[in-house]
DNA sequence: TGGTGTTATTTCAACGTTGAGATTATCAAT
DNA sequence: ATTGATAATCTCAACGTTGAAATAACACCA
């Protein structure tokens, strides 16, 4: 039972059997699986008319709570991209009317970015079908997998400082 | 000690208290591990002038053993990226004298990329600090954790489907 | 109240990938 | 040999991101 990983460690194996390799069956296992899911999810999103990205704003306005906003700023922090990629994600949502923008009282340099009754109805439709997904990609782990398995990676993201949502 | 996607999920809980979100506590740390991870890996191959993906197809090459050389379509399915951008990959390669094609003897719609002679001992230079900069990234994980991560990993992988290099 | 440094967003050219189509070659069966 | 289906690579326009510069607003303190 391996996977491509496992090949990839065997021909290192044989070509540098003086090094020690096994940084690469974690780093290369979990570059592989982010293309992988990103791909499954991007097919999932297709059905409803969505890219990946439009749903991750989507749902980072909606846990936020109401009145479902946060400003740009914010939202390029959780998303993990520049902040212009965040305005141009920004305009496109809004012609599409899932978003809006709305001046920042407190302060004239920020915007606030806010979900629409349709941006909310959609991403309150798309939500659960979406986790299921979800679940559907991960069923190979039992549940004392799962959890072990988000234990590491969790230790992993924290020691690399990703400890805030912006 | 939290992470970003502790967060997220208590974010989700207070929202959405009659959903059990746990995929997106493994979806939501792959994906942001593989960003922090790339952005790492770009910091360190930026000393040695070469891009992460100039890199995977060096050592895809190089593990492949003598005499360093593997069609193209084998490069894109290791890479996990579509045949134009092999056909890209290849021409900057080539253009930096770090691989060269070659004609495929056994069949004539193949090229196969060879390592120039520069290619190979740029990748043997840059093999052991690329491990050593890895090993250093994972190492808030002790060796115990480091096999249950590689094994879980596995198997995620290989449920869906990734059991070879091309 | 003016000055200096910082922060939030937007703009834009450069870059690399995708996805689809075009080209050329191989294979299988007739 | 010829046909049709499949396969390998290349081409190219569309897309989205990056990275840096521009703009505007805020914060602090002299």
């Amino acid at each position: 039972m391996g996977d491509a990983v496992d090949l990839l460690l065997a021909q290192w194996a044989r070509e540098r059997p003086d090094l020690d390799v096994w940084p690469m069956g974690i780093m290369g296992r979990i570059s592989r699986l982010s293309r992988l899911l990103d791909r499954e999810l991007k097919e999932f999103f297709a059905a409803y008319d969505l890219e990946r990205w439009e749903f991750d704003v989507l749902a980072t306005l909606r846990r936020s709570g109401p009145p479902y906003e946060l400003t740009a700023g914010a939202l390029n922090r959780a998303a993990m991209v520049t902040s212009g990629a965040i305005t141009n994600r920004i305009d496109r949502m809004a012609s599409k009317g899932l978003v809006e923008r709305v001046p920042d009282s407190g302060d004239r340099r920020s915007i606030r970015v806010r979900l629409t009754e349709r941006g909310l109805a959609l991403v309150n439709e798309v939500l659960e079908p979406h986790i299921a997904n979800e679940a559907r990609l991960l069923a190979s782990l039992d549940p004392r997998e799962r959890d072990h398995l988000a234990a590491a990676l969790r230790t992993l993201l924290a020691s690399l400082g990703d400890t805030t949502l912006g």
